[in-house]
DNA sequence: GTGGTCTAGACCACG
DNA sequence: GTGGTCTAGACCACA
């Protein structure tokens, strides 16, 4: 079961955060098709969240297609976001743990971490897909 | 000079992006004190948002000490955020482009990477500093 | 609760009068943490000024970690500025009334009243303490 | 010979504080009708602001018909703004001089006593002339 | 030309 | 109904 946590001050709006949280979980394989979610109670016990919010984020992702609200009973995965096989994933995850391990011994905190990441990834895109983006 | 780049969809507010990318540029060196910023209208005619909006960010800034803004002159770096050698730095980029490609082979999309990243940093910030903010 | 009043032809930017007016509230202690300032709407209501402006000076006040606002609430005094005892205050409250009193009957207007203290409080802060702000 | 200070972070254009200084001074009998203002580099060599802005200020006070530029001389005061008798206003300045004393040893500091004074000159000036503001 | 400010009006996220 | 944000367009003080 996938658990949310709430970041303030990022400026991100929170049922943006759990709607970017689940997709995440989806692309990791971390929720399966057919998985539940959290009930909108469940969540807001636990996050420190309006109860409205919640549904507005679960609103979203079935929008989108990803999960479905089988009113009364709960809300369901219906779509699979993985591209790779989770061994292959498992063997990344495992390297970038190393990596992350030399980045904190570097004196690097989160945060100088995550920019770092954004910034590389960035110069790696413009590098590997000059995508016309006419 | 730093550039700025916005995105539309990510639901964060096209201020805190810019907020975040001068942040970012001063944690990984590429903005140093003493550098000037690009002015309000040079940002304006390169990436499509109204001159409030930068103000309001480079405002922002001000008030974090981190820039300072001398009117009829322009916005100039006032401190520095990073807490790394460069040498140290460029070698952990250069170890992340290396895991990039792999990912890349792997068929990860650039979301899937940034969510692998995100969810592997989180689990690492939980294992190495479980400080209590309570 | 404050209230506001706005001085048009001062030449000081509206949304520092607010920021000013709530700060000396705040050192008389006519407001105390835990109070609520009026909301954005309530002052545009009585002042004949813009909710964005009322907005900049709200944050203005945030941000020097005097007031807290809360999103779908209202905005809330967080911190005192209080320096003297209620009794004291009252004290010199009421010999300054005293000599302000003497003062109009000496045929001063206000303008003249501020002149002389301004001009008198100045030649105090000199003799008082010659501070090097080198 | 007045002499200028300029507050920066008050919000007030430099010019209009020089605009309020010369007024102030000529309320207080400071500066006599006749008498010569300090030149535009005079001011300029003190204060640190532009030449502009000093001549501005003089070009204000000339339209407000307190002051006369002498081309190729100087800038002199043309009309006085006193109200009262010296003596009157030098008695004044002295109960005022006393009770700042007592302000300071009860530990205001010269921001509470301005917020202080302007506070009790407000609530002065409501009970005084209830003008009708129509 | 620089940043600073204001108004007007609009939409959004949240409670 | 609350604050938060954005756009559009305008004027000002300053170098």
């Amino acid at each position: 079961m996938i658990e949310f946590h709430l970041e303030k001050r990022t400026g991100v709006a929170p049922y943006m955060q759990l709607v970017h949280q689940v997709k995440q979980a989806l692309r990791l394989g971390l929720l399966q098709p057919g998985e539940q979610l959290p009930t909108v109670r469940e969540v807001v016990s636990k996050v420190a969240i309006n109860p409205n919010t919640v549904s507005k984020a679960y609103r979203e992702l079935e929008h989108e297609g990803l999960v479905e609200s089988r009113p009364g009973i709960g809300t369901f995965v219906k779509k699979s976001l993985v591209n790779s096989s989770p061994d292959l994933q498992e063997a990344l995850r495992h390297e970038l743990l190393q990596w992350l391990y030399k980045a904190f011994e570097a004196d690097l905190d989160s945060e100088d971490i995550a920019a770092l990441f954004a910034n590389t990834l960035r110069q790696f895109q413009k590098e590997e897909k000059p995508t016309h983006t006419s």
